[in-house]
DNA sequence: TAGTGCCT
DNA sequence: ACAA
C-alpha cells in the first residue's frame, strides 16, 4: 500500500535516559488516576488492553459510548496533568499551535493484548495530528486506510519511538496487531505502554495558550 | 467494528 | 463472520 504524506515514525525519539524519567513519571501519574480496563460500547466485552488518563480530558469507553470525559470513570478524581516533557515532545514533533489535551495511556500485558484495526474520530479537531510514543515490548502497528477493510501496512515500534498520524493519515484505521512479551526490560514485570496525545476542542481563534511565560 | 474467532 |  502507498503510506500517506502525513505518516510519519522517529525510531528511538526517546532516549534510554528519557524513557526511564518518563516511566517514573507515569508510575507517578498511575498512583493517582489507577488502570481500568474499558468495555465496548453495547455489548459491555472488555478491552484486552487496561487504561488510563493525564490531561484535561481522558478517553474512556463503556457501555454507553465512546467520549472524551474530565475525570477517571472508577475515582471520579480529575486527570493527573500531562508531563511537561509530553508537552514538549508535541510542540517539538507536531508543530501544533495548541497543546494537547489528551494523553492517553494504554497498557498491553501479554500475548493477547492487542488493538483492533479503528480510527481515532471522537475529537472535534481533525486538524491536530495525533501523537504517540511506544515504552517497553516491542510491537506490531498496522497501518490502514480510509475504510476498515483493505490492505495493511506492518509498522515494528520500539520502546523510545514516536509515531505521528496527521495530514492525509490523520482518519487512517490503525490498530496494534502484536506484542512480543520479553523484548524490552524497561517495565518491571514486562508489557507494553503506549502514549497517544490528542487535541479534542477546537483552539479558540486568536489565542496561541503558552504554558510557558515569555520572559 | 478501539471486540473475538474462525478460515485460507 | 459474528449478533446486539
Amino acid at each position: 500500500m502507498e503510506t500517506p504524506r502525513g505518516f510519519r515514525i522517529i525510531p528511538e525519539y526517546l532516549s534510554p535516559a528519557a524513557q526511564a524519567a518518563l516511566v517514573e513519571t507515569l508510575r507517578g501519574i498511575v498512583a493517582q488516576a489507577p488502570f481500568f480496563r474499558p468495555v465496548m460500547p453495547g455489548n459491555g466485552r472488555p478491552f484486552s488492553v487496561e487504561m488510563t488518563n493525564a490531561g484535561p480530558l481522558g478517553w474512556v469507553s463503556d457501555r454507553a459510548g465512546y467520549r472524551y470525559q474530565p475525570m477517571h470513570p472508577v475515582t471520579g478524581e480529575a486527570w493527573p496533568a500531562i508531563p511537561d516533557s509530553i508537552l514538549d515532545a508535541w510542540g517539538d514533533l507536531t508543530g501544533y499551535p495548541s497543546p494537547p489535551e489528551c494523553c492517553l495511556i494504554n497498557l498491553y500485558r501479554g500475548e493477547k493484548a492487542k488493538m483492533g484495526l479503528h480510527r481515532d474520530a471522537d475529537e472535534e479537531d481533525f486538524d491536530a495530528p495525533v501523537l504517540s510514543f511506544s515504552l517497553g515490548d516491542t510491537a506490531t502497528f498496522r497501518l490502514g486506510g480510509a475504510t476498515r477493510r483493505g490492505p495493511t501496512k506492518a509498522v515494528t515500534l520500539h520502546s523510545g519511538t514516536a509515531l505521528i498520524l496527521g495530514g492525509d493519515s490523520r482518519m487512517a484505521y490503525h490498530g496494534i496487531s502484536k506484542v512480543m512479551p520479553g523484548t524490552s526490560r524497561l517495565l518491571t514485570g514486562g508489557g507494553r505502554l503506549n502514549l497517544t496525545l490528542r487535541r479534542v476542542t477546537k483552539p479558540v481563534p486568536g489565542i496561541e495558550s503558552p504554558r510557558k511565560a515569555v520572559p
